[in-house]
RNA sequence: GCGCCUAUAGCUCAAUGGAUAGAGCGCAGGCCUCCGAAGCCUGAAAUUGGGGUUCGAAUCCUCAUAGGCGCGCCA
């Protein structure tokens, strides 16, 4: 990789120049301004403190030796307050991109991760409740997240944590049984949504959670009949998921484990609470953790009809994945609007000394709301899962209608298209930011989308399906000089593995996500402004043929780690 | 009341403490005898306000203002 290198280079220089002194973190980063170079470092800036030299007169050792030892170096600019910038050579690029077509498979992949599983917890659907947009989320992300370290050679565990379990679950229980003769009949013909239906009438019940709280409490102490009208919701439920799931391509999920199956771990995890003294028996009944004076509240691990809290399912959860798939890290996909429960969650296990608590990280994200306010099922403010991605892929059917009439397998390439928009909307945003969902921004094909990069990526290999035998040749020349767009654009598309890294360094996929958006401008800056096949000069061209192949299989790599197809045509 | 988060162009969003704050949509204009116009090119337009730290602040600290969210024996 080429960053690497240079920040060993650097460290190097720095050694030989300044003797073995303890060198603190700098950054090699790529310049906004492409006059700046390839590449840029601030180790001078950072050095002049530790050095007590002025950042100047350090840069100008530096460069020298920089200059001396690295002949992959072009050229070497120093700049004030003390940066130092680096032009990587012609030659240097050439052989890269020679490197990576003779071994495109191996492109975007590492093994960083060997040897390390990852537990990642995303979708988090409920029974009975249909997915909606703010589903997506959790899906999108924690996919691409799945696919990034996968690709990294970790070992990716995916567990979807259906919320099968708990009052609302009780809830539901108390209205189907009170429900009449007719009410049954029609659920037994549409089960999925006449049990949302039945759902959220009884929700408008003011005394659905009382009667729910009572026949929750009377499911997990094992009642016949409730566990029987439990286990069937469960299965109705479990093949909407899986609907879901695979319209929106997510790859399968190796774990499917649902918050009812830590019902019996939970028992042994009260008692250990209470035996530590960590957790306390109210008058009541319940069992609380008081964490008052850490500014976490009161966690509730058993309530005072005896039924548990999510909260020790969670705590559960950690034990058993701890214990089961012994992981390197344990991330869960969840809204931020849960970041008070998992700091409770993650304390308690804390004082109980699980293993497996420091290793394990809320991945939060901001909520996505509608122009309308807060997604909302009482309020019926939402919007189901399934018209988006009907919508999504209705559109572009439609844009395909006017602008390819001819395409074959239309209909397969609307779905990729249209899911490739919804998707790349999702992941193009910071994960932090809270998302304000507006139909015509989600399923735009227009700009910085999903589509602008499957268009660009269409438009490259339909270049290189016209090339003839005779044009390619196995190696590039690499006598050849690049002008300044050329370079930018090869150094842009060697960056992969650089920006994979960046991405997983803090969970977010924005970073690929925009990282891919300005590759693809480059390439449509270049493609426009230089011709490729009909450019005379037989080494050019071929150099061109390679550089856009070069592209090509970077933008394809990039999409498909977030989870998004490329069509070849569109 | 206590806690967390956010404030960037008309709108929706970017920007590991770095150099001239980037895009898209929208707006004003230009480009299809030329490898696919879901495209390209040009233009106008922004860091909520005050202090501080730093060689350097949209980013860190602090105060103010305005929003959002959480604090339930719901998940």
């Amino acid at each position: 990789m080429l960053r690497a290198n240079l920040k060993n280079a650097i460290s190097e220089a720095i050694r030989n120049k300044f003797g073995d002194i303890a060198i603190p973190e700098f950054s090699v980063e790529i310049p906004e301004n492409p006059e700046h170079g390839d590449y840029a470092t601030n180790a001078a800036l950072i050095l002049a403190h530790t050095l007590k030299q002025s950042p100047m007169e350090i840069v100008a050792l530096l460069s020298v030796e920089l200059e001396a030892k690295n002949p992959e170096l072009r050229k070497i600019e120093v700049v004030p307050p003390g940066f130092i910038n680096f032009i990587l050579s012609d030659k240097e690029l050439l052989a890269r991109i020679e490197g990576v077509l003779q071994n495109p498979d191996e492109w975007g992949k590492s093994k960083d991760g060997q040897g390390k599983t990852v537990m990642v917890e995303y979708l988090q659907l409920n029974i009975a409740k249909r997915p909606h947009v703010g589903h997506l989320r959790s899906a999108v992300i924690g996919d691409a997240i799945k696919r990034t370290l996968d690709s990294q050679g970790y070992h990716a565990v995916s567990d979807t944590h259906v919320g099968d379990w708990g009052t609302q679950f009780g809830i539901l229980l108390w209205a189907y049984k009170q429900a009449d003769k007719d009410t049954k009949k029609k659920i037994e013909e549409d089960p999925f949504s006449q049990l949302e239906v039945l759902y959220q009438t009884a929700n408008k019940d003011e005394n659905a959670n009382e009667f729910g709280k009572a026949e929750f409490a009377k499911l997990e102490k094992g009642d016949t009949e409730n566990r029987k009208i439990w286990q069937w919701m469960v299965e109705i439920s479990m093949e909407k998921l899986e609907e879901s799931a695979s319209r929106l391509g997510l790859l399968s999920f190796d774990e499917h484990k649902g918050e009812s199956s830590y019902e019996n771990d939970m028992p042994a995890i009260v008692t250990l609470t209470l035996e530590k003294g960590v957790a306390k028996k109210t008058e009541e009944g319940a069992v609380i953790v008081d964490l008052e004076n850490e500014g976490l509240d009161q966690a509730i691990l058993v309530k005072s009809d005896g039924a548990s809290t999510y909260l020790l399912r969670d705590l559960a959860t950690i034990k058993y994945r701890k214990e089961h798939w012994n992981f390197w890290k344990n991330l869960y996909l969840v809204d931020v609007r849960q970041s008070h429960h998992f700091k409770q969650v993650f304390r308690v296990a804390e004082l109980l000394r699980f293993e497996g608590v420091n290793e394990s990280e809320h991945v939060e994200y901001g909520f996505m709301s509608l122009p309308t306010g807060a997604i909302s099922t009482r309020a019926g403010n939402i919007i189901s899962l399934e018209a988006v991605c009907d919508e999504a892929i209705h559109r572009a059917r439609e844009v395909i209608k006017e602008k390819n009439p001819d395409l074959e397998n239309a209909n397969v390439v609307a779905h990729k298209v249209g899911i490739g928009a919804l998707k790349y909307f999702d992941l193009s945003h910071n994960r932090r930011s809270d998302i304000i969902f507006k139909w015509d921004e989600a399923l735009s094909f227009e700009g910085n989308t999903g589509p602008y990069i499957q268009y660009t990526y269409a438009r490259l290999k339909s270049i290189l399906r016209k090339t003839t035998d005779q044009d390619v040749e196995h190696s590039v020349s690499n006598t050849i000089g690049l002008d300044s767009l050329e370079h930018r654009l090869v150094a842009a598309g060697l960056r992969l593995g650089e920006t994979i890294e960046d991405a997983l360094e803090d969970f977010m996929p924005n970073i690929l996500a925009n990282y891919l958006y300005n590759l693809a401008k480059l390439a449509n800056e270049f493609y426009h402004s230089h011709p490729v096949l009909q450019e005379s000069d037989p080494a050019k061209k071929q150099f061109r043929l390679s550089l856009i192949s070069l592209v090509a299989l970077t933008l394809a790599k990039g999409l498909s780690l977030l989870g998004i197809d490329a069509p070849e045509e569109m």
